[in-house]
RNA sequence: GGCGCUAUCGUCUAAGGGUUAGGACAGAGCCCUCUCAAGGCUCAGAUCGGGGUUCGAAUCCCCGUAGCGCUACCA
């Protein structure tokens, strides 16, 4: 069975670019009934901090695309350390005394630096000596660079791949102050947790030749690569926080009213198609379309706002969250409002309750014109409570000649009609505006007014149902 | 500097020797219509440059250019 980890460090927020490394793990991992691990990477604990980490986890969750096991990399530190010592013992591996940056003095411009000189050779007894007598050190590993030949792979997205072992440098395993490098703990946790897929950012392809070389060194199968391509700034430049803003990160897109299908849809399209033209794709559908081998090579632009101030996402990703809003079964979509509405302080239990029927209707009514779950509340208002504000094109719409006063008897003759539907309501508009001699569309947008406050919004007939007879005959009298 | 990867409309992408180079978003317009959307239709818009190979190249090869990645006791 196929095993794939998602490996992120928490060194800051969780960002487009680790999403769509995470999309595209699950889908493999689901398109092949195989399991995913999420393990986090936190190896290094001077960079590593506590936001960074509740952005990770918050903004996986949030998605709704679960892994099956969850590991703390920090947590399985003396299993690295153990695996380091016992490369030293096999000779794979030797201290290096050199002084931390001394290296990179010496570089100069000339070629690439593969090793410290003196170091590789250092007699065992001479290395245990410094050891022991408290010299800090660095334990590397030992490329066979004496030896022909070198290190090949398959990538399943970059092809071939291959480096000779007098190119690749001698990489640390364990730092001074004993903890494991990322190489080191890396493949340590692949080699042992049975990982058979490596996916993961291209920034890692030629890391690879260090990484089957020491899981080789430790006896382990060698698993499947698959680099993705980078996810690009408007500008060029790999994606950021630093560089982009906060627009990057991911929970910001579940706090800005994305649905996760849709933000998913999104991202599981940057660097992968299902190569028929469609676009519009439920988690299932892409489960079964996705293939590894039809990502593509190249970098994409994710279309982020770059002005100061202004949160712009990429109108696609927008487009694409309202093709999953209007298409979703809308009690499907009922937990999303509810939340959306919770956190504006908006909910009403009779929403999910008494008036459930009621409220799925109107979200139903509502969704066509709306992209995000944050503008149920920044533009619905009037269809859920009674207290709303009038827009000036509303405004102007009550104001032309005689509506209001027409909207008044209008009120009174639904009042007495013995049916309340959209034809009846219709009915009596249209009698009122043939008996006034108006246009039917002057009483129908003064009603829309009336009713909502906005001059936009569902049929105006529409809207009357929705709200019901009382609140309509007094909003309509209140003009 | 060294090593490597990549290059199709503004953006995401399809076509992988023969197509008027297709679709989607964004843009323009039309239709529908009680408004706004949604939906339908139409328009505009691309093969980085130069050499080869071939009857024929976006596609294969070479050179150039550009972008990106790696070149850490970061991941």
């Amino acid at each position: 069975m196929n095993r794939v980890r998602f490996a992120p460090s928490p060194t800051g927020l969780l960002h487009i670019g680790g999403a769509r490394t995470y999309v595209f793990c699950w889908l493999f991992a689901r398109s092949t009934g195989g399991q995913l691990v999420l393990r986090i990477d936190d190896t290094d604990a001077g960079r590593n901090t506590q936001e960074s980490l509740r952005s990770i986890l918050d903004g996986l969750e949030w998605l709704e695309l679960p892994w099956d096991e969850q590991h703390y990399q920090s947590e399985r530190r003396p299993i690295h350390v153990r695996a380091a010592e016992a490369l030293l013992a096999k000779g794979v591996a030797y201290r290096d005394f050199t002084a931390e940056g001394a290296a990179e003095a010496e570089r100069g411009e000339g070629g690439p630096w593969l090793f410290n000189p003196g170091m590789r050779d250092l007699g065992a007894i001479e290395s245990d000596r410094r050891a022991s007598s408290g010299e800090p050190f660095v334990i590397r590993f030992r490329v066979p660079r004496e030896q022909p030949g070198g290190v090949g792979f398959k990538d399943l997205v970059f092809r071939k791949h291959f480096r000779r072992f007098a190119d690749i440098e001698d990489f640390a395993l364990l730092r001074a102050n004993g903890h494991p490098t990322y190489h080191l703990a890396s493949t340590v946790d692949d080699g042992e947790m049975g990982i058979t897929h490596v996916i993961r950012g291209q920034d890692h392809l030629t890391n690879t030749f260090k990484h089957i070389l020491l899981l080789q060194a430790m006896g382990f199968d060698r698993p499947s690569f698959a680099h993705l391509p980078l996810l690009l700034g408007p500008d060029g430049s790999k994606l950021s926080k630093r560089r982009h803003g906060p627009i990057v990160s991911v929970t910001n897109y579940r706090d800005m009213g994305f649905l996760p299908a849709g933000f998913m849809n999104y991202l599981s399209l940057l660097g992968w198609s299902p190569k028929d033209n469609r676009e519009v794709l439920t988690v299932e559908q892409l489960v079964d379309a996705f293939r590894i081998e039809h990502v593509l090579r190249t970098n994409a632009v994710v279309q982020v706002g770059e002005k100061p101030g202004e949160t712009q996402v990429d109108p696609k990703a927008v487009w694409l969250n309202g093709q999953h809003l209007r298409s979703m079964p809308p009690a499907q979509l009922l937990p999303y409002v509810e939340a959306y509405f919770r956190g504006s302080g908006w909910w009403r239990d009779e929403f999910s309750g008494a008036r459930r029927e009621w409220f799925l209707e109107a979200i139903d009514a509502l969704r066509s014109r709306l992209n995000l779950l944050s503008e149920f509340p920044v533009r619905c208002r009037a269809y859920f409570h009674d207290d709303f504000g009038f827009e000036p094109k509303a405004l102007a719409n009550l104001d032309r000649d005689g509506v209001r006063d027409m909207l008044r008897e209008l009120a009174a003759r639904i009042e007495r009609a013995p049916d309340f539907t959209e034809q009846s309501v219709e009915h009596e508009l249209r009698m009122l505006s043939a008996e006034r001699e108006v246009k039917a569309g002057l009483l129908i947008n003064g009603s829309r007014a009336a009713l909502t406050g906005q001059p936009v919004g569902p049929s105006a007939f529409r809207v009357f149902t929705l709200l019901g007879k009382d609140r309509v005959v007094a909003r309509l009298r209140a003009v």
